[in-house]
RNA sequence: GUCCCAGUAGCUCAGCUGGACAGAGCAACGGACUUCUAAUCCGUGGGUCGGGGGUUCGAAUCCCUCCUGGGACGCCA
């Protein structure tokens, strides 16, 4: 599907082409090869609806005043099927298309009768993508980065999918490996205290309060009969039980914030797999292996990374990055065309490796694609609230979302880009009022649902309505917005950029929002009232189309 | 020391694959509720786009350099 804006900057892009093809044939314009040139919609509205650089780009090659060029492309220009009333050369060389004002109307009914659907592009082609995103260990609760994660992953997936992609949400369970060493022993320490003996939590350790309320329960259950098990028995069975419970809890968490995966997968099966031990033999194979001091080394500076790694300690146990290994084969394996990755700016310094290892798998390093999310910082009072996972103080998004709700909390964290720190505040996420721009859209949708429930009928079909009557400002401004969604969802989708589709809908609801405060919808005028009932249920459908990307709800009464 | 991200209005941030006079929200100030929801609207003020060079017809955007803040540089994950 394409919306009517793309379709217009196409068809001026072709008969643009056309009109410089003619006047070179014509010998008005030397012969040069076409630039790739863009139409693209003007800031100020003085300069149009569209407007292309095309004459300027030409200038260079084709060694002319890039006016005299415009004016040579506008005399060939045809521009038949597009309702243009006048074209204007302006500027260093600018050629302006200034429209018919209700061209934008046309989008109206296209708008209500796909629905639901509005808005999907199809940028992917039915290609399959996975999308990776939160994968925090399981030996804890979610804190704010996970939070930010969950948000920015699944509504990347969302955009990804209305934008014609096979997606797939996955989960990658971090259950192995020395974490889960050093949870064991942590476990087995508070398991001793509450059996009344004396133990000490590893400095390393996890020292949370959540961890004592999970051995409390393991010794509601079984008591004291692992006190005298073999050590490694008491710390698997004890390991066992915490990773069931913390997975569980981190499952509803992120269910209870609107995010749902459809794939978890566990790294300690890579490992009983024999899929760690695959991936090393092929990387052996293609010689990307040696080893050194016991170790066993992959060669990571062949692919641009500053140093190698090591993939099998001296003691024989692999390290992470293996298992990361494999799993990014499997992943491959499994047939995705893109593999992208949510990882927060601690792990940047992995990103590079990481490609590295895909490349010497075999695979195009480039279908792995790996968003870095800078740090999120909370405020309450005005004041940095300090948080360490460590000593187990920090804000889960268990709390966050039982603090400030969950939409509120989405919206925050989506409403910048991955890229830039996140300063979250507490205070202003919770405010119900005008301070809080959350309700800002969704205060917009629930006011198009009043005026919807004022009638006694549904919104009239666009066919039988006269939309030409949408004459004022406010309802083409709001018409014209509504139809750039489509290019929002195909540019969100292309950048990865949830946060386009947050900003786009507060301008959205800001249009609403003046035209409903300049013009009422129901008027004695039954025909106005027909073709603006259009033109506010065409705004509903963008604005719960939108919401639903950003995970947010769209309510009818507020 | 090396690498990554950021530095744009009082605050928090868009804009960054070069385009025509730099945007939003909040905060400040002044207005609008006998009307389909005032969680709204209308208006005003507010900027050496961190500094300095360069490339270009054109630079917040690209290149170089310096400064500031955050992060990463482990046989941790």
């Amino acid at each position: 599907m394409k919306g009517l804006v793309q379709e217009v900057r196409e068809h001026l892009a072709g008969a643009l082409e056309r009109a410089l093809a003619s006047a070179v044939s014509r010998g008005l314009l030397p012969a040069v090869t076409p630039p790739a040139f863009v139409v693209e919609v003007p800031r100020e509205k003085e300069h149009g609806d569209f407007a292309t650089n095309l004459a300027m780009l030409l200038a260079r090659p084709a060694r002319l005043a890039p006016r005299k060029i415009a004016e040579a492309l506008v005399a060939h220009l045809d521009l038949t099927g597009i309702s243009v009333e006048k074209v204007e050369v302006a500027g260093p060389g600018f050629i302006n298309f200034y429209l018919a004002p209700h061209w934008v109307l046309a989008e109206l009914p296209r708008i209500i009768g796909a629905d639901h659907d509005y808005g999907r592009v199809n940028l992917g082609n039915g290609s399959r993508v996975q999308v990776e995103f939160v994968s925090a260990n399981p030996t804890g609760l979610l804190h704010m980065g996970n939070a930010r994660g969950a948000a920015l992953g699944d509504s990347i997936a969302a955009i990804l999918d209305f934008a014609g992609y096979r997606v797939t949400r996955e989960y990658y369970i971090n259950d192995a490996g020395n974490q889960i060493e050093n949870f064991g022993r942590s476990l087995e320490a508070r398991y001793f205290q509450l059996l009344g003996l004396p133990a000490q939590v590893p400095e390393e350790g996890y020292h949370g309060e959540d961890i004592i309320d999970t051995v409390r329960g393991f010794v509601e259950r079984f008591g004291d009969q692992y006190l005298h098990a073999p050590e490694d028995e008491r710390r698997r069975a004890l390991v066992d039980y915490a990773l069931k419970e913390k997975l569980a809890a981190i499952k509803k968490a992120l269910e209870d914030f609107g995010v749902h995966y459809d794939v978890w997968f566990s790294e300690k099966s890579l490992h009983e797999s024999g899929a760690v031990q695959e991936a090393i033999d092929i990387l052996r194979r293609r010689g990307y292996l040696y080893e050194y001091e016991g170790a066993l080394w992959f060669k990571a500076t062949e692919f641009g990374v500053e140093k190698d790694e090591v993939l099998v300690r001296s003691n024989g146990v692999p390290t992470y990055f293996a298992a990361d290994i494999a799993y990014h084969l499997d992943k491959f394996r499994r047939g995705f065309d893109r593999v992208i990755n949510i990882w927060g700016a601690d792990h940047h310094g992995h990103v590079a490796r990481m490609k590295g290892a895909v490349a010497a798998l075999g695979y195009n390093p480039h279908a792995l694609e790996i968003v870095i999310m800078q740090l999120v910082r909370l405020y309450r009072g005005g004041e940095l609230v300090r948080m360490s996972k460590r000593s187990g103080q920090f804000v889960t998004l268990e709390e966050l979302v039982e603090e400030v709700g969950r939409d509120a909390a989405r919206y925050f964290f989506v409403l910048r880009s991955a890229d830039s720190h996140l300063d979250f505040d507490l205070d202003l996420a919770k405010e119900q009022s005008n301070e809080n721009p959350v309700y800002y859209i969704q205060y917009a949708h629930a006011r198009i649902c009043s005026i919807l429930r004022q009638m006694d009928r549904e919104a009239p079909l666009p066919e039988q309505v006269d939309l030409g009557l949408l004459k004022e400002e406010a309802e083409l401004a709001l018409a014209r917005k509504l139809a750039d969604f489509p290019e929002e969802v195909a540019l969100g989708a292309k950048d990865l950029a949830p946060h386009r589709m947050a900003r786009y809908l507060h301008e959205v609801a800001g249009l609403l929002h003046s035209f409903y405060n300049s013009h009422r919808v129901i008027t004695g005028d039954e025909a106005l009232t027909a073709a603006r009932l259009v033109l506010v249920d065409a705004t509903r459908i963008v604005l719960r189309n939108g919401l639903r990307l950003l995970g947010l709800s769209a309510p009818e009464r507020m």
